[in-house]
DNA sequence: ACTAGCCCCTGGGAGC
DNA sequence: TGCTCCCAGGGGCTAG
């Protein structure tokens, strides 16, 4: 599932692939992926319009069109943003790229942008929770769900005292403060596992109960797990793909995340899967005392 | 205003 | 082999 340093990836990558080409058209067959504005106006508006920037917000990616319009693309749990080529055949996109395996990934493409160089992005997602928005750019970067957004832990300005700031008055479990978009953006379950497993810290612990050198670590960690990921891009233990639909090389490096039952790396007791809400926390009981 | 929990969705794996 | 059931989970939404 994209978490920051994923969508980072992705953003990356893109830039150096679409910015200032153009869109000619659009297909879809999901149409339930495109909240809004309405198919008609989407396909209407967005013909023609240049790629200027891209940009990472959250796990959310904000393309910068021309006329002052910004496409916004939400991946949740299995959606890719990927760059190719892709012919339709009966009503499902085939790779066209001659040498391209035809990726599994491939057939589950909902909506592809036609680019004026002859390539494609297209959104592939297997279970259609992705969110694609579409509009004028104050009424995007306006929406609810970008402003209340927490801060960016990879800013230079995200500082212990900021981190500090954001934990105070949180009575939840640590493990889903950090996960919590208001809270801080970008960190979702693999990477909240990773950074409490580092910092020594059980996954339950209420986040307003730690101490100052216990919030220290975690925030270290923050830093340093979201940093590293990017630099491997990413994580690719469910099925993660870069646009070009290669995986990322962090998964080698997980120390807790889905390893249930296997020996914790540091102290060799067994790691532990706890339900939490609906998630999973996956910790060492030993290393990470309540 | 908060939070816990359901829901969306589909493939993969376990169990029989 | 083939069926059923459970699981993965980001975030929007609702009920309490």
């Amino acid at each position: 599932m994209p978490e920051l340093p994923e969508v980072e990836t992705v953003v990356n990558d893109l830039k150096n692939k679409i910015i200032g080409r153009k869109i000619k058209s659009v297909w879809f067959d999901a149409s339930k992926l495109i909240k809004r504005p309405k198919l008609a106006v989407f396909v209407k508006e967005i013909r023609g319009l240049k790629i200027g920037n891209i940009k990472r917000r959250a796990k959310n990616i904000l393309i910068y069109l021309s006329s002052d319009k910004i496409l916004l693309v939400h991946q949740k749990m299995t959606g890719h943003l990927l760059y190719g080529k892709w012919l339709i055949r009966n009503k499902k996109p085939i790779s066209s790229l001659p040498g391209v395996m035809r990726e599994k990934v491939n057939d589950y493409i909902h909506l592809i942008f036609y680019l004026d160089n002859g390539w494609q992005i297209a959104l592939s997602d297997l279970r259609k929770f992705a969110k694609v928005v579409f509009g004028p750019k104050d009424e995007i970067e306006s929406l609810e769900e970008l402003k209340k957004l927490g801060p960016e832990p990879l800013e230079r300005n995200f500082d212990f005292k900021k981190f500090q700031q954001a934990l105070k008055d949180k009575k939840g479990k640590i493990k889903q403060v950090l996960m919590d978009q208001t809270v801080i953006s970008g960190i979702g379950n693999i990477y909240s596992d990773e950074i409490l497993w580092l910092a020594k810290i059980h996954p339950f612990r209420p986040a307003n109960q730690l101490k100052d050198p216990e919030m220290k670590k975690i925030f270290h960690f923050i830093k340093a797990v979201l940093k590293k990921a990017v630099k491997l891009r990413g994580t690719s233990v469910s099925d993660f793909r870069d646009p070009e639909g290669k995986s990322g090389h962090y998964a080698n490096q997980l120390y807790v995340y889905q390893r249930e039952g296997e020996k914790c790396p540091r102290c060799q007791g067994a790691i532990k899967r706890l339900k939490m809400g609906s998630r999973s926390a996956h910790f060492c009981p030993n290393c990470q005392k309540l």
